[in-house]
DNA sequence: AGCTCTTCCTGAAAGC
DNA sequence: TGCTTTCAGGAAGAGC
């Protein structure tokens, strides 16, 4: 499943060769997970690409018009998520065509594009420039980005369980269910852990996991755990070294209890029950103190 | 605010 | 063997 190191490892290999060529011609095959291929098709061909990054699980393509009477000159930034099973690899045009292959990019190098995503839980959509930070203002920051005190401040008032706000994208931008799972482990944490029921230095540890997995995860091109594939069509290699994600029932590599799978904010998570114990139910105070007391005291504590 | 449930989709795996 | 059922999951929306 694509998430940020897996996003990440694409741009990078996109950004190798994309930049600098034009975009010749759209085809499209299904389109239900395009907000809007009319424009796509009416604006690409002729472009020019100009950049490609990355905002948290979405992939950003630049391009900019080649036609000189073009003017003011037009800007589109053709954005794509990879949903669960979306590829993006950059073939020759005469390469034979995989199933589900549904959008291409033909490129005037005799190379083409190619969007392939057997269930479409992908999504596709093209803005003008000046939208985008519409677009990436309704996303939370970048996990690798984000500082200590930023990150603590996101969490230590939420009454969410910690792992529904990793997953959360206006938290954070980019954090799927592996990374979430593994950070977890690495802070050991318990995913249900209330937010607002953890300590400073379970917060700055968490924030400390998730940047370490990141950066691991990136380092070895991502988890290739069912279709994820890079730019080039090679698999990643971090799935080797995950600890606790899809290891239900084998040993903890520290511990070496059993990992265990519940549902936790409607997802599989996999943590160890010996070193990230469940959390102890709520105090509650005979009079009804209500749970957000003590986190209503420690904003103010921080507020000094 | 935050939870669960549902929807989208396909193919792998489990069940009969 | 071969069919049917279940499940996985990112994100958005409904309803509580």
């Amino acid at each position: 499943m694509p998430e940020l190191p897996e996003v990440e490892t694409v741009v990078r290999g996109l950004c190798l060769t994309l930049p600098g060529r034009a975009i010749v011609e759209v085809r499209f095959g299904k389109t239900d997970f395009v907000d809007n291929p009319a424009e796509i098709a009416e604006h690409l061909p002729g472009a020019r690409i100009a950049s490609v990054t990355r905002f948290g699980k979405f992939i950003c393509i630049g391009t900019e018009s080649t036609a000189p009477q073009a003017a003011p000159r037009s800007q589109f930034c053709l954005i794509i998520h990879l949903g669960m099973t979306g590829q993006l690899k950059l073939m020759r045009s005469n390469e034979s065509v995989t199933r589900h292959t549904h959008v291409f990019f033909v490129l005037d190098d005799g190379r083409e594009l190619r969007y392939t995503d057997t269930r479409r839980f992908g999504r596709m959509l093209l803005i003008a420039e000046s939208g985008l930070a519409e677009f990436t203002g309704r996303l939370g920051m970048e996990p690798l980005e984000i500082g200590a005190e930023e990150f603590c401040r996101y969490f230590e008032l939420r009454r969410a369980r910690v792992k529904a706000l990793l997953l959360d994208q206006k938290v954070l931008r980019g954090i799927g269910n592996i990374y979430a799972d593994e950070s977890l482990f690495r802070a050991r944490l318990h995913p249900a852990r209330i937010a607002e029921n953890m300590t400073r230095k379970q917060l700055l540890g968490l924030h400390g996991a998730v940047r370490q997995v990141l950066a691991e995860a990136i380092r070895f091109r991502g988890s290739s755990i069912s279709d994820y594939v890079d730019s080039n069509g090679n698999r990643g290699e971090f799935q080797f070294r995950h600890r606790v994600y899809q290891r239900e029932g084998k040993p903890c590599v520290r511990c070496r209890a059993k990992i265990k799978r519940v549902i936790v904010a409607g997802r599989s998570s996999h943590f160890c029950p010996r070193c990230q114990p469940a959390p102890r139910g709520r105090k509650r105070s005979k009079r009804g103190l209500k749970p957000s007391a003590a986190a209503k005291t420690r904003l103010n504590e921080h507020e000094k």
